[in-house]
DNA sequence: TAGTGGTCTAGACCACGAT
DNA sequence: TCGTGGTCTAGACCACTAT
C-alpha cells in the first residue's frame, strides 16, 4: 500500500538530539558562549536528564563542547593540532614543544615496560614525570622511562630528585644517537593522576601515545603519553594546521 | 585526634568497579569468555544496573570487553596493530594492508575538503569508498578525496562506477610520486554508515586519521579513515608488536 | 548560598540474536 | 520465545564554583 516509509530503523532519541544540537551549535552559538543548563535544555526538549547528558556527552567527545562543574557547558574552541612526530626532534620533545619536567625517580617500572625495555622487571629505571602545555592549557602528561644504561654519564652530583634531577637526565639521555622511533597511538581513560594534571576528571577519554626510541639496538627509552581526547588533535609528519574532521562523517550525496 | 582518615576523597562508585573488574578480568577471565549479564552483575555488587554499565562502558572504552546486543559482554582480545605510516607504502594504503575498495562516485565534497584539495567547493572530486580488514575483522571506514588533476589519464573506459572504478581511481593515482605525507589522529564518533561497515552502533568512538598526500607542491587526496577505537592500536614509524599500555596508567611508587 | 554538572537509583520498555 | 544489552524515565543527592 501507499504507506510513506518513516523511519524503519527508528534513531535513538539521544542521535538526534546530539544532531540537532550539533546544528545549533554550528548556527546559533559562538565559541566560549555558555549554553543552557542541563535541566533547562531536557526540558526544552521534552526529554529526561539523563537523555540529554547521553547527547552532551557525544558532543563532548567530539570536542564541541566543553563541560565543567559548578560552571556550566560552554562551547569548545576548535582542537589544537598537537606534534608528536616532527622529524626535526628525534628525542623527546623539548622546553620550545611546551614540554616542561616536573620530577624523577628511581622505581622499578610496571612489567611491561621493563620487557619492553630489555631490563629485569626489577630493575629500577629513570622514570621522568613531564607535562605539555600549548596556548597556555595542558595538553599531555607523560611518563618517560630511561634505563641506567643510557645515561651512564649520570652522577649524583647532577641533583638528587625533583624536576632538577628530571631534567638531567633528559640532558644525559640526548648525548646519545637515535636510530629509529616507534609510535603508538590508542584510546584510553586518565588514571586519577592524569587526569590532576590534565584537568579533568577520572576516566576522561585521552590519546595514548607510546614512543620507543631506539638506539644502539637497544630499547634506549620508552614514552608514554596521554594526551587530552576532547582538546587535542595528534599531527604526524608535519604541520598541524590541517582542519578537516567534524563529528561524523557527513556524506556528500 | 587519631581518626583515621577515610577517603577524604570519596571513589565514585562507578568507578571503583571498574578497577574491580579490571582486576577480575585479569585474574580470573579469559580472552572470549562470558561474563555474568548486567543485571546479575549490578545485583551482586549492589549497584544499580545504570552504575554498572558506567564502569562497563569504560572497560569497553579501554578495549578491555566487548558487548554485543542479544549477545552478552565478553572478554576483548588484545587491541590490533594497526599500521598507518609506513615508510614503504608512500600512496593510500594497499591490498597487502587489508584496504578493500567498495566504490567511487564523483560529487562535491564537504566544504573542509575542498578548501584543504584546493578545489572549488562545488566541483566534484572522485570519492573512494574503502574498508580495512585485519585477522578477519572489519578495522577501518575510509573516505578518500581524489581531484580530478590527480588521475589525468582516468578515462570513462576505466569502469564508469561501483568497486572497479574505485580500484582504477587508485591505479591512476599511483601513477604519480608523493612528495610529502602529513596526518593527523583524533577521536571521533562513528555516523551511521561508518558504523554499519565497523559493525558497530552509531555513536561508537573511533580514532579518525586524516592524511594528506601532497605531490608537486599540490594536496593531490586527502583520505579520511576512521578505525575502531575499541579494538586498534594505531601505529606510526613500524612494527605494530609494542604492547604497553593498559586502562588508566598505574605508578610503579 | 545558589546554581551548575556529576553520580546514583529503581524501575520500564525496546531491539536484537539465538533457539 | 527468551535472554541479552540498549534506551529512557523521573526523580534524589553530592561536589564543585561563583557570589
Amino acid at each position: 500500500m501507499g504507506t510513506t516509509q518513516l523511519e524503519s530503523v527508528p534513531e535513538p532519541k539521544y542521535w538526534h538530539l546530539r544532531t540537532v544540537l550539533s546544528e545549533a551549535l554550528d548556527s546559533e552559538f559562538s565559541v566560549g558562549e555558555v549554553l543552557p543548563n542541563e535541566r533547562d535544555l531536557a526540558a526544552r526538549f521534552g526529554v529526561a536528564r539523563a537523555t540529554l547528558r547521553q547527547a552532551l556527552e557525544q558532543l563532548e567527545l567530539e570536542g564541541r563542547l566543553q563541560r565543567r562543574r559548578g560552571v556550566g557547558t560552554t562551547v569548545a574552541p576548535p582542537r589544537v593540532g598537537v606534534a608528536v612526530d616532527t622529524a626535526g626532534h628525534a628525542w623527546p620533545g623539548t622546553a620550545d614543544e611546551g614540554w616542561e619536567a616536573v620530577d624523577c625517580d628511581l622505581a622499578a617500572p610496571p612489567a611491561a615496560v621493563a620487557d619492553t625495555l630489555g631490563t629485569a622487571r626489577d630493575e629500577p629505571v629513570h622514570t621522568v614525570r613531564r607535562t605539555r602545555v600549548t596556548h597556555g592549557r595542558p595538553v599531555a602528561a607523560e611518563l618517560l622511562y630511561v634505563p641506567s644504561a643510557s645515561v651512564p654519564d649520570l652522577t649524583a652530583i647532577d641533583a638528587p630528585s625533583g624536576a632538577a634531577r628530571a631534567r638531567a637526565v633528559l640532558r644525559e639521555l640526548r648525548r646519545g644517537e637515535v636510530e629509529r622511533r616507534e609510535s603508538a597511538v590508542e584510546l584510553g581513560s586518565a588514571g586519577a593522576e592524569d587526569a590532576k594534571e590534565l584537568d579533568r576528571l577520572p576516566g576522561a577519554p585521552v590519546l595514548v601515545v607510546t614512543t620507543r626510541y631506539l638506539a644502539e639496538g637497544r630499547t634506549a627509552a620508552l614514552s608514554v603519553a596521554t594526551y587530552r581526547a576532547d582538546t587535542c588533535r595528534l599531527t604526524f609528519g608535519d604541520s598541524g594546521d590541517v582542519e578537516i574532521h567534524h563529528g561524523p562523517q557527513s556524506r556528500a550525496s
